[in-house]
RNA sequence: GGAGAGAUGGCUGAGCGGUUGAAAGCACUAGUCUUGAAAACUAGCAAAGGGGCAACUCUUUCCUGGGUUCGAAUCCCAGUCUCUCCGCCA
């Protein structure tokens, strides 16, 4: 969310900065907006410090006078927070700012490499997708899957549900071992205040499964990812400076309407309604964002390094962010059946854009209070993951190799071969 | 599901109709002392918003929303959340 001052002390850089991430904002009618919300406040105020005034001097004769005041100012009261929830329905709509080295462009053609690395495999054949490894090992079930629940889902059976485990294990083994992240078990349901704060509210409630509860408790969503949840442990907070950074880590699942995404890669598990993350978030001093998202972003590409798959690090144009993102990487896996690599991670430096939202905030070493910087990533995408193991690890007759650093957590199992 | 208790500043916790934005303690910041640190002492320390170039100043805020009153953290009503005990249950 954008300060109202932001925008009041600096319209021109505001709007420039708006047009970079192409959408429509009628800035006149917000600043016309401010400014009769300001004017307002003024008038109440004038009337609240006479009503105080008479309170204090215990005078009988103006007891009258304050009554009369009383009633004004209750007109000015609702006129002005009329005004001032229009206003902030605009501004709660606006997405985060792109950084000066996002690049610019409406869509994900204008998105930038910065390298590719590792080795694409060799076949000898023509390499299968994951769902034909995983169908021909008996090991995923899509037809199932629509049966009991519906569409968009599947059921890993056997040694590839030991594999996705592994996986899970895996990473979070990584991130707190060697990355400094402290592992967390949330709640897989967030709050309509928590899905504000980080942003999937109130733009993108489409995109989100809303739980029925009974009707006297407030809404609650599936988290669609655990980014939600983790960055939401500090909302409403103010932080000692002493404790931060904070870095999170949690392996969850993730639920997801794919509204907009109807018949894209209706095949196969890249695109479910219900899908396992280990997701990154960190809380940091405003000013280490984007040290900090090198970071975050070099701890997801290692679990790739480690597993040897190859694998390509972009830089999201502006467009193609999300919507609290001020500057995202992608790391994009290869896929040899498509012959091209996909998304398996995103790492986004939010800013103070969701802390604001959350009124999340630190005190800094000179004792001021201060909006807090929040980055989330993906370390990694675990069903992708899983996808990418089975292709870049398949051999001729449909088998699996396991990859030398997962071992351990199969059993020294080498090879998922059919029963 | 039944019976109670509570929600106050970063934290703990007083206040229960009139300079109370709010005692006290902790934490924090600065200073004195110390070779340094600790301790002790002294001082400072809530947030949001408005006005002003600024010094500064005004308003709001004691869970949320209503109400009573000239005046509410304090009284009344509704709601939310938390805790304790009993029952039920993974």
């Amino acid at each position: 969310m954008h300060s109202i001052k932001d925008i009041r002390q600096n319209p021109d850089l505001f709007l420039e900065n708006i047009k970079k991430r192409f959408i429509n904002i009628d800035l006149k009618k917000i600043l016309k907006l401010d400014e009769n919300n300001r004017k307002l406040i003024q008038q109440k105020e004038t009337l609240e410090k006479e009503k105080k005034d008479i309170s204090k001097k215990k005078d009988k004769s103006l007891f009258e006078k304050s009554k009369q005041i009383s009633e004004k100012i209750s007109k000015f009261n609702d006129e002005q927070s009329i005004i001032k929830k229009e206003l902030e329905s605009i501004l709660s709509s606006i997405p985060n700012i792109a950084l000066k080295d996002v690049p610019i462009g409406k869509d994900e053609s204008f998105n930038k490499e910065i390298f590719k690395k590792g080795e694409i495999p060799e076949f000898s054949f023509k390499p299968k997708s994951h769902y034909e490894l995983g169908e021909g090992l008996k090991m995923l079930d899509f037809d199932l899957a629509t049966k009991t629940t519906g569409s968009r889902f599947v059921f890993v059976k056997d040694k590839l549900a030991q594999l996705e485990r592994a996986l899970a294990n895996f990473m979070l083994d990584t991130h707190t071992k060697n990355n400094g992240y402290k592992e967390i078990s949330p709640p897989l349901m967030a709050s309509d205040a928590s899905m504000f704060g980080t942003g999937q509210l109130p733009k993108f409630e489409n995109d989100q499964f809303e739980i029925k509860f009974d009707e006297s408790s407030g809404r609650k969503f599936l988290i669609p990812t655990a980014e939600v949840i983790l960055t939401n442990m500090v909302k409403e907070q103010i932080i000692n400076h002493k404790d931060l950074p904070m870095r999170l880590v949690a392996s969850t699942p993730c639920f997801r309407k794919e509204a907009g995404s109807y018949g894209k890669d209706t095949k196969g598990m890249i695109r479910q309604h219900q899908f396992y993350k280990v997701e990154l978030v960190s809380i940091v001093e405003p000013n280490q964002c984007l040290d900090e998202l090198e970071r975050m972003t070099n701890c997801a590409t290692k679990i790739l390094d480690d597993l040897k798959l190859p694998y390509k690090k972009i830089i999201l144009s502006s467009g193609d962010m999300g919507f609290s993102a001020e500057k995202t990487y992608d790391i994009e896996v290869w896929l040899p059946s498509e012959n091209k690599y996909r998304e398996i991670s995103s790492c986004s430096s939010c800013g103070t854009f969701q802390a604001k939202r959350m009124k999340a905030r630190y005190k800094n070493n000179n004792n001021e209070t201060n909006f807090l910087g929040t980055l989330n990533g993906s370390g990694l995408a675990v069903g992708r993951t899983l996808i990418a193991v089975l292709e870049n690890y398949q051999d001729k007759d449909g088998s699996i190799k396991i990859p030398n650093i997962l071992k351990p957590y199969m059993n020294n199992l080498d090879k998922i071969t059919r029963n």
